[in-house]
DNA sequence: AAGTTCCCCTGTTAGC
DNA sequence: TGCTAACAGGGGAACT
C-alpha cells in the first residue's frame, strides 16, 4: 500500500544510494512485470547506463536514466527497492540491477501486482496512458479549494472514493483518505457533490497536512509494507482512525465497512453526514 | 458517460 | 493440528 509518502520516501532513499552508478548487468526473473517492453529489450536498453535522478509523479517512480530515457515503475501492493552490497537473491526479488562497484538494486514484490515501464525520454513518459490522466499532485498550489470544489460538484461519487480517484488529485491510497476524511470530521460516505465549499477547503489543508506529516515520519509501515528491507516507517503510530479500535476523539467505537470494495475506517459519532 | 465490480497475486488469518 | 476459504488492495478492464 505504498501511497505518495512511502513512495517519496523510497525517493529520497534511492537517489541517497543508486544515483551515477553504472549498471552493468541486470537479471529479471518475472518478465509480466514489464508492461511495454521486452525484458530482453529492457537490458539492452539500459546496461552501461547509470541512473541520474529519480522522482515522483503521484505513485508513480521515474527512475531518470543517463541517456534521458525512463524507467516507470508503480510499486502496487507490495512492491520495494532494496539497495543492497549482497548479490543474493531473496524469495520474490523480480528484477536485479547490478551496479559497477558492485553493489545491487532489487526490486521485491510477494504479490506480483508491480508494473514497470520504459520510455524513450521524460516528454514521452508523461504523454503515456498511464501518466497522462493523472490528476494534480496534492503539493501543488494548484490543488486548493476552488480546483477540488469545481470536481466534487460535477461528482456522485462517495467522497471516500473520490480521494482515492488518481485522475482528480494523486498519491491518496486507502490508509489516507481514511484519515483526510477523520481530520475534516466528514462521514465517508458522503456524496462528493454534497460538499460544502468550506468541507473542500478542509480537505485540502488535511491532505496537505496529512501526507506532508507522514513523509517526515518516513510513511506509514503497515502490514508488510516497509520502504526498504532496511528501514521502516513510523507514521502508522500517528493514524487517528486507520485500523484503529476506539475513536481519540470521542472514544467511540471505530466502525469497519467496505466501501466501494475498500476496508474504511470512520467514527459514526465524529464523522456526521449523510 | 460515469460509476461500479471484477481481476490480477500470495501471505496471513479466520474458521472448521 | 491442519486444512481450506476469505481477505487485503491499486489500477485497469469489463461491466452496468
Amino acid at each position: 500500500m505504498p501511497e505518495l509518502p512511502e513512495v517519496q520516501v523510497v525517493i529520497n532513499y534511492l537517489n541517497k544510494n543508486i544515483l551515477n552508478k553504472e549498471i552493468t548487468h541486470v537479471d529479471i526473473y518475472l518478465t509480466k512485470l514489464f508492461k511495454n517492453i521486452k525484458p530482453v529489450d529492457f537490458i539492452k536498453k539500459v546496461v552501461g547506463l547509470s541512473f541520474i535522478e529519480i522522482k515522483r509523479r503521484g505513485k508513480y517512480l521515474l527512475f531518470k536514466l543517463s541517456n534521458n530515457s525512463i524507467m516507470v515503475s508503480h510499486l502496487r501492493m507490495e512492491g520495494k527497492y532494496n539497495y543492497d552490497t549482497q548479490v543474493d537473491k531473496q524469495k520474490h526479488d523480480h528484477v536485479i540491477f547490478t551496479f559497477n562497484d558492485h553493489t545491487f538494486l532489487k526490486y521485491n514484490d510477494s504479490r506480483q501486482f508491480g508494473t514497470i515501464n520504459f520510455y524513450k525520454n521524460e516528454e514521452i513518459a508523461l504523454k503515456s496512458k498511464e501518466l497522462a490522466k493523472l490528476g494534480l499532485e496534492p503539493f501543488s498550489e494548484e490543488f486548493n479549494a476552488n480546483y477540488l470544489y469545481n470536481l466534487t460538484k460535477k461528482s456522485s461519487k462517495l467522497i471516500k472514493t473520490f480521494l482515492l480517484d488518481q485522475t482528480k488529485v494523486v498519491g491518496i491510497g486507502n490508509i489516507y483518505a481514511n484519515e483526510i476524511c477523520f481530520a475534516c470530521k466528514i462521514y465517508p460516505k458522503t456524496r462528493a457533490n454534497l460538499l460544502t465549499k468550506k468541507q473542500c477547503e478542509l480537505i485540502v489543508k488535511e491532505t496537505k497536512r496529512i501526507l506532508h506529516e507522514s513523509v517526515k515520519h518516513n510513511g506509514t509501515t503497515i502490514h508488510t509494507f516497509s520502504f526498504s528491507k532496511w528501514d521502516i516507517g513510523n507514521y502508522q503510530d500517528k493514524l487517528k482512525v486507520h485500523e484503529q479500535k476506539k475513536c481519540q476523539l470521542c472514544g467511540n467505537k471505530i466502525i469497519y465497512e467496505k466501501i466501494n470494495g475498500r476496508g474504511t475506517y470512520y467514527c459514526k459519532h465524529c464523522q456526521k453526514g449523510k
